[in-house]
DNA sequence: TAGGCGATGACCT
DNA sequence: GGTCATCGCCTAC
């Protein structure tokens, strides 16, 4: 079976910059989420708010959690290879990164100067970056000011994975993905909702 | 149209 | 470890 394209576009953010609002973030953490056949996605239930999750792919999907937080996702676009009908609508949730450019205006964004905690969790990061609702929709591959995405890197040569976080659907699926040695990523914490975790054969 | 939920994060013990 | 703020969506009626 070959690898989801939602995950490999998981692991080529890695390490690559996202341009905001004149701040920049490189990607420390990230999570896949695959599109109808994966019931933890937004895609799972395709409405007004997930259509972009259907659409092209390298567009921004911002949308606000808890009515407090906005977090950011990078749209994947269909998998023809994932499923015959080619309407798997993945996107990469952006988890946690580190402020490479515009440090200062993070800081009076977030409120800390704790710079290992200036984009730690999709919302922190959403909110160092200045993302809001406003830019749900942007193209990330546009040239010129506005969102962007960096140039692309070379492959990380180390990534670990685990289960993502805060899901009550597919709550073990091993789609969290991030750099070692990487203080900006955020901890693991499992959805109060999810069911109990597997119980591990083997202690490593 | 009303009610409930959630891909969170900060704070408290 | 646990609790809770707070509001945009989604679903059921």
């Amino acid at each position: 079976m070959s690898v989801p394209l939602v995950v490999l576009r998981a692991h080529g953010l890695l390490g690559r910059v996202l341009v905001g609002h004149e701040v920049s973030v490189r990607i420390t953490e990230v999570e896949a989420y695959g599109g109808a056949a994966d019931p933890a996605s937004h895609a799972a239930t395709r409405t007004a708010r997930s259509e972009i999750m259907h659409g092209e792919p390298w567009r921004l999907y911002v949308y606000r959690s808890y009515g407090l937080h906005s977090c950011a996702n990078v749209v994947t676009g269909p998998d023809p290879a994932g499923d015959p009908a080619g309407d798997t609508a993945g996107a990469v949730l952006l988890r946690a990164g580190v402020v490479v450019h515009g440090v200062e205006l993070a800081r009076a964004r977030r409120g800390t100067t704790d710079d290992d905690r200036l984009a730690r969790g999709p919302g922190n990061l959403a909110s160092a970056l200045g993302l809001g609702l406003a830019d749900n929709g942007t193209d990330l591959l546009a040239p010129g000011p506005g969102v962007r995405l960096g140039p692309e890197v070379p492959a990380a040569r180390r990534v670990l994975s685990g289960p993502r976080v805060g899901v009550a659907r597919a709550a073990d699926v091993a789609w969290r993905f991030w750099l070692p040695d990487e203080p900006s990523v955020s901890a693991y914490r499992r959805s109060p909702r999810a069911p109990a975790a597997p119980r591990p054969r083997t202690v490593p």
